[in-house]
DNA sequence: GTCTATAACTGGATAGAC
DNA sequence: GTCTATCCAGTTATAGAC
């Protein structure tokens, strides 16, 4: 009678306060958060979730109904929070360089909030990026989840690098944009591949290092593909 | 007394001639590629490869002991074909090139055998690639996964470009690699998210198209990062 | 080599008490 | 909201007949 059945969206229900932090439903989503994003949708059970966030399994049933229902809300949690942020400061970008736009300057607004050396050191965003990363090369989900929620975002960014480069076709910004999305994905997914590949020379989880030439990088490369005549 | 136990290695095991090829172990190999490739190592269970592979479930257990032993089969089976020929195509570009060489040349030598669009069209070999996108994003098993087998020819292409761009920081040439493979994986996954993104302008299957751009992005990339002060 | 049978367990999910 | 109890389908893996 006085509050029934769940309720379909996101982070359970706070009663009426929003100090909703750190309750059980949130610890929920942090522990599923962190086991999604070492070993997939599959390699985790509800139980270990449950048995991380110390809560009894028969509560992720009630707030998320089913495992893929905790799967999503996980899944958007962040997901809203990184579109708003990065949809502002390209704008941000945008309108205060208006007419002198350039390439590096569009994909640093673009990558800004993910490559936040502060939101790095956040064990939950980390794990969030990680997620992220391996949907993004997963064959059965990666198309879909990647493109519902995050299109608009590179929609914007491909807006302002044809402003930037004028004589970009459009197939060739999508190419780029391509490349410079896996670069992104690999760097968020934290294998630590680079580490023993380079024998500690780099590091994949030293942003501080990667966000300025992931941005060169990147901008050398779509002048390479949308700049071609020159 | 004729012959007793499974062997670890490999393809389970031919009788004395070698052409194994379309029997039970490797049909169950195909299948087991296609799956994983598609829902990855926990997406997947034993009993739906059998049936794909018209094979009893038992057979599996034994070739190949458990599922993980299965993964590995597949994982190894390809991945020294692939190492094989990637070497050798960058040796062959090294010696017909002495003296010579150019980042696009070493990327193109590097990347052929993965990009080869007679072997894309080939179901076997783009599962296999798909798997290994997926791997290659995976925070529990991408590093080492990756490494073990083909860390010999990362290095090699890293050698290459370093006689190309004879003033880079190793670490430069090691961030730009970093990058490069972040596209490549994302290319193989097969997600179809960039036809999507693009409105049909683009398909990350299009390996015709995306190969030349992929050496030239990653070319100009190179050069961005490892060949700063000119 | 292939198949039957089954052991031994774990998975997601739900009903209902408190 | 939280926990107990439980259902039952599905899981890997093995023993042993043919």
């Amino acid at each position: 009678m006085r509050q029934q059945a769940p309720v379909r969206k996101g982070v359970g229900r706070p009663r009426k306060g929003d100090q909703d932090k750190s309750d059980s439903a949130s610890r929920i989503l942090d522990e599923a958060e962190a086991l999604f994003a070492a070993h997939g949708f599959h390699g985790v059970t509800l139980r270990e979730i449950a048995a991380r966030a110390k809560v009894d399994a028969a509560l992720l049933h009630y707030y998320f109904q089913h495992k893929k229902g905790l799967f999503d809300a996980v899944w958007e949690r962040r997901a809203e929070v990184l579109n708003r942020e990065r949809l502002d400061a390209m704008e941000r970008y945008a309108s205060t360089h208006a007419g002198r736009m350039t390439v590096e300057g569009a994909i640093e607004a673009f990558l800004g909030p993910l490559m936040d050396p502060q939101r790095h050191r956040e064990a939950g965003w980390r794990n969030y990026f990680t997620l992220a990363a391996l949907v993004s090369n997963s064959a059965a989900w990666g198309g879909e989840m990647m493109g519902r929620f995050f299109d608009p975002v590179v929609k914007r960014l491909i807006e302002l690098i044809a402003t930037a480069l004028p004589d970009a076709r459009q197939d060739e910004l999508y190419w780029s944009y391509h490349m410079l999305s896996g670069a992104l994905m690999l760097t968020l997914s934290e294998t630590g591949r680079l580490d023993t590949l380079s024998g500690g020379l780099c590091s994949s989880a030293d942003i501080e290092s990667l966000a300025p030439r992931m941005v060169r990088y990147a901008a050398a490369g779509f002048r390479a593909l949308c700049q071609p005549a020159r």
